[in-house]
DNA sequence: CGTGTTTGACCCGCGC
DNA sequence: GCGCGGGTCAAACACG
């Protein structure tokens, strides 16, 4: 059983897909679709990932640069773009390898970057409902993101601690959504998970803001590890959801499979996005490959190419 | 005892 | 205004 994901666009704002987002090692598909006000959206990719503050910024202003573009230059693709149910505009598999829909999701109803005051007003509106005082600003949601991902269980590790804190039937769906929240004190993290309605094997974990702290769980581990022994990697999975060998779950065997070559939507044509993020992965499915040199961080943001033409 | 889950109640936004 | 559905709270409970 493997596990494939994506990005699914919440609330179908948009419908462009990145249909192609990761194959091989780790097929997962995601739209990263900023669409509606997502042009306008300087949101960069890792910045939605809540990695701006953890990580070294030359990495990542490139990614966050390049990456809203591609977003905003992908174009839909009208063969692997499925519109399964509205609102929500899912992405069927374009590869045969590649059997996860997925699409992508954010609610960044604001072309500014999140910053802390949104987080305060985070805060604000989960104590309003506590408090009959209300407020005449009109909510305002973290960006979402989405992956649906093949997998038999619900809650995948994702490297971040979560508290389950409610949970709902949803119409017209036979599976349950549960909603969980990052257990650190300052974060603000929330996610929902749940099956989905057209294929049950699938679930759809949804993210809703970002990550203020690094991963808690498991320290970085020794080199060679079966887990991930990237940060970047590691946290940029774990904010999007994306399983990782971190912490191999016990209840989930063989299906998280590495992700490599993942992100491709991201990356056709360019190579330099969140994919590369992920390109560590590769190294653990390829475990006797000497062509990936150690470049450290780097190596998880850029593509093994560009690392040889710098 | 600390942490996480369950679950009914409540709040809020939205459509009619 | 009302009802519906989504989202959240928080007490009770379970577990290690």
């Amino acid at each position: 059983m493997e596990i494939k994901e994506g990005v699914k666009m919440e609330d179908a704002s948009g419908n462009s897909s990145f249909s192609d987002y990761i194959a091989n090692c780790f097929p997962v598909q995601s739209i990263f679709d900023l669409s509606s006000e997502g042009e306008k959206n300087s949101l960069g990719f890792m910045e939605l990932l809540g990695v701006q503050d953890l990580f070294s910024p030359p990495l990542f202003d490139m990614a966050a640069q390049q990456v809203p573009s591609l977003i905003a230059t992908q174009p839909p693709n009208p063969t692997s773009t499925t519109k399964i149910e509205s609102p929500e505009v899912f992405n069927q598999p374009a590869t045969p390898n590649s059997s996860s829909i997925s699409s992508a999701s954010s609610e960044a109803v604001n072309d500014e970057p999140i910053k802390v005051d949104d987080q305060e007003e985070d805060q604000q509106k989960t104590k309003k409902q506590l408090k009959p005082k209300k407020t005449t600003q009109k909510r305002q949601r973290e960006p979402r993101f989405a992956f649906m991902t093949k997998s038999e269980v619900d809650h995948l590790e994702d490297g971040y601690r979560w508290r389950k804190y409610g949970q709902k039937a949803v119409k017209n769906s036979a599976f349950p959504r549960s909603y969980y929240r990052c257990t650190t004190a300052s974060c603000n993290v929330k996610k929902r998970v749940e099956r989905s309605f057209s294929d049950p094997s699938i679930v759809v974990t949804t993210y809703e803001g970002q990550h203020t702290h690094p991963s808690p769980v498991i320290p970085r581990p020794s080199l060679g590890g079966a887990y991930l022994s990237s940060g970047i990697s590691a946290r940029a999975a774990a904010t999007f959801g994306m399983p990782t060998h971190r912490t191999p779950p016990s209840h989930c065997p063989q299906h998280q499979q590495p992700f490599a070559n993942s992100l491709s939507p991201l990356n056709s044509g360019h190579n330099v996005s969140i994919n590369a993020s992920f390109l560590h992965e590769r190294r653990f499915c390829t475990p006797g490959s000497s062509l990936l040199k150690d470049h450290g961080l780097l190596q998880d943001i850029l593509p093994l190419h560009m690392l040889k033409e710098e």
